[in-house]
Parts: structure tokens; C-alpha cells; sequence
DNA sequence: TGTTTGACGGACA
DNA sequence: CTGTCCGCCAAAC
């Protein structure tokens, strides 16, 4: 129900404050760990409403395939090049900086 | 009130 | 690799 997701929210927002530096996971990740697999969508709709004053390191959050899809993708980008994750080509080694707990 | 949109994801061609 | 389709759901039109 619309109640299962209303909690499921805020598992998203201490599921994104508890990722590691320097490491990244996915929409998709970040809702399954919530409890609504296929809502990846839902986690995207939240992160983009932050505020820009947010303390929730949502440039450690990406697409399943790695990649920046944030509209301000040189950002975010600047952001995790700062704690060390490298970024190619917009593109993420997910093989290697996953976070899984 | 009905339709479109979007910081997604996975299956397919 | 690129592009299409469909599922999901709140917000904006």
C-alpha cells in the first residue's frame, strides 16, 4: 500500500546516509534494500527533490549500469572523483565500487 | 480528472 | 554497443 511505501521513504533516505565514502550502489539497490523492488524509480523521484543543502550523499548514488544520470552529471562526478572513485566516460567500475553490505 | 514526465531497471532485438 | 517496451508511482500539466 501507499503505507508500505511511506516507510519504505525513509529507509531510503538512511540507506543513502549510510553508504561508505568512496563507494557507490544503485536506484535499484538502494530500493530493494528498502523493500520495494521494482520502486527504483520512487528513489530516483526522491533524490531529485533534495534540497541542494542535503547532507545525503546522493552523488553516491547511479543507474544499474554504472552510469551518471544526473542532469548535472559533471557535479556529481566532481564529487566522487573527490573521494577517490574513478569515473570514465560518465561510467563506473560498479565491479569495484559497489557497496554491498 | 486524464495524460505526461522522470536523477530507473530489466528483458529483448 | 543502441534503441524499444513495459512496469511503477508521485508530481506536474
Amino acid at each position: 500500500m501507499t503505507e508500505t511505501l511511506k516507510s519504505a521513504e525513509k529507509f531510503v533516505f538512511l540507506i543513502i546516509a549510510s553508504i561508505p565514502n568512496g563507494k557507490v550502489t544503485s536506484y535499484g539497490q538502494i530500493a530493494r534494500m528498502a523493500g520495494i523492488p521494482s520502486h527504483a524509480r520512487l528513489v530516483g523521484r526522491i533524490i531529485s527533490r533534495l534540497p541542494k543543502d542535503t547532507d545525503l550523499p546522493w552523488h553516491r548514488v547511479v543507474d544499474s549500469q554504472g552510469r551518471i544520470t544526473n542532469p548535472n552529471e559533471l557535479k556529481q562526478r566532481e564529487k566522487l572523483e573527490q573521494e577517490g572513485v574513478t569515473v570514465i566516460n560518465g561510467k563506473i567500475n560498479l565491479r569495484h565500487y559497489r557497496w554491498k553490505p
